[in-house]
DNA sequence: TAGGCCATCTGGTCCT
DNA sequence: AGGACCAGATGGCCTA
């Protein structure tokens, strides 16, 4: 489910855990994941303090432990009296790992943002969530590495069906808008028999179709709301704004109303620069009829494409070609991932 | 209000 | 022993 972001998130702790954590580290909890220096300055003073008192206790624990041995040993496992020195080090202890795995977690989102911003449908304000960025990343490497296999630009429609396999409504809706599409074109109709993330018997109608299913969703896994298509939850477009050339090709594909959605930053996955997403230029009738390819590219690459060498994309003229160099190029790819690109042109173009 | 998502804490396990 | 990793529990926030 794509969620707006919101403030950053605050926590309470447990009776117990309020218990053993010091009033500074609850001050951090607090301040959420974005916790600036001066919470965490506040959290090492409190654990060198603690740590000061374990020092302390130390010799606390020794004189008990002298005390002990003048009693009678007992039988069994030693077990360790919980005494104040233990339970401070105990807290100190539990202190620093919540630190690390707070800093580890941090480090991970930070990952997953990364990846927020190279898979399709980037937007700072409508952010995939976890589970819904892995999915699409998964489905974005395997299009990518279906178009390396077969050596063939795939046409849209399959690739964005790819792309979506297994995504929740609110995703499909968000990679649709993307696209500019109306998801319901491109996701096989929903039968009440049939799982919604399979594809019905007549799916194969696009040429170069895709034959993809989620791993995780073959295995049975379930998967509840992702893939259908609740005519509620089509994607909706900007009221008034122009389709871009996409419209000749997709009567009745785009959704003309709705509420305002808010455009991806990047990158978006965009169709040809003849109408890059969302920015709604309008384009002469004449340029329509110049090229009848699509590419998907990242709008950061800003280029402004062009008509495909792969052809009208067959037997279906409305489901054009992907190009590869535009499925790849935003800005920030690195030099590897640019060797990468030139090498599928040289693929695609020697094909 | 229920459900989804998230951050955090926590204890267990494994590894160095 | 200490750190990394993991999964369960908990509670807050947000949206439909």
């Amino acid at each position: 489910m794509t969620r707006s972001v919101r403030g950053e998130h605050t926590s309470v702790e447990s009776d117990e855990q309020q218990e053993l954590c010091s009033p500074a580290s609850r001050e951090t909890e607090r301040a959420g994941a974005g916790a600036g220096v001066e919470e965490e300055e506040e959290e090492e003073d409190q654990l060198h303090h603690l740590e000061e008192d374990e020092e302390e206790d130390d010799e606390e624990d020794e004189e008990e432990e002298e005390d002990g041995e003048n009693k009678p040993k007992r039988r069994g496992p030693k077990k360790k009296k919980m005494t104040k020195a233990r339970l401070q080090r105990f807290k100190v202890r539990r202190m620093k790992a919540n630190a690390r795995e707070r800093n580890r977690m941090h480090g991970l989102n930070d990952a997953l943002e990364s990846l927020r911003k190279v898979v399709p449908c980037y937007s700072k304000t409508q952010k995939l969530s976890k589970i819904e960025t892995l999915r699409l990343a998964k489905n974005y490497i395997w299009a990518l590495s279906e178009v390396l296999r077969s050596g063939k630009a795939p046409d849209l429609m399959s690739f964005v069906q790819a792309l979506c396999k297994g995504l929740s409504q609110p995703t499909t809706n968000l990679v649709a808008g993307c696209l500019q599409l109306n998801p319901r074109t491109f996701l096989p109709e929903q039968t009440p028999d049939m799982p919604t993330h399979l594809p019905p018997a007549g799916a194969a109608a696009y040429p170069g179709h895709f034959s993809y299913q989620s791993p995780g969703l073959t295995a049975g896994l379930p998967s509840p709301p992702y893939g259908t298509m609740d005519p509620s939850h089509i994607f909706h477009q900007v009221k008034g704004q122009p389709y871009g050339s996409l419209e000749p090709f997709f009567d009745g594909v785009l959704v003309s109303d709705g509420p305002a959605f808010d455009p991806p930053l990047s990158p978006p996955l965009s169709i040809n620069g003849n109408f890059s997403s969302f920015k709604h230029e309008p384009v002469a009738a004449s340029d329509y009829d110049k090229s009848f390819s699509f590419s998907v590219h990242y709008g950061g690459g800003g280029a402004g494409g062009h008509p495909s060498v792969y052809g009208s994309g067959g037997a279906n003229p409305r489901c054009g070609e992907l190009q590869v160099e535009q499925l790849m190029g935003f800005d920030g790819h690195s030099h590897h991932e640019r060797l990468m690109n030139a090498q599928l042109n040289a693929i695609f173009h020697d094909s």
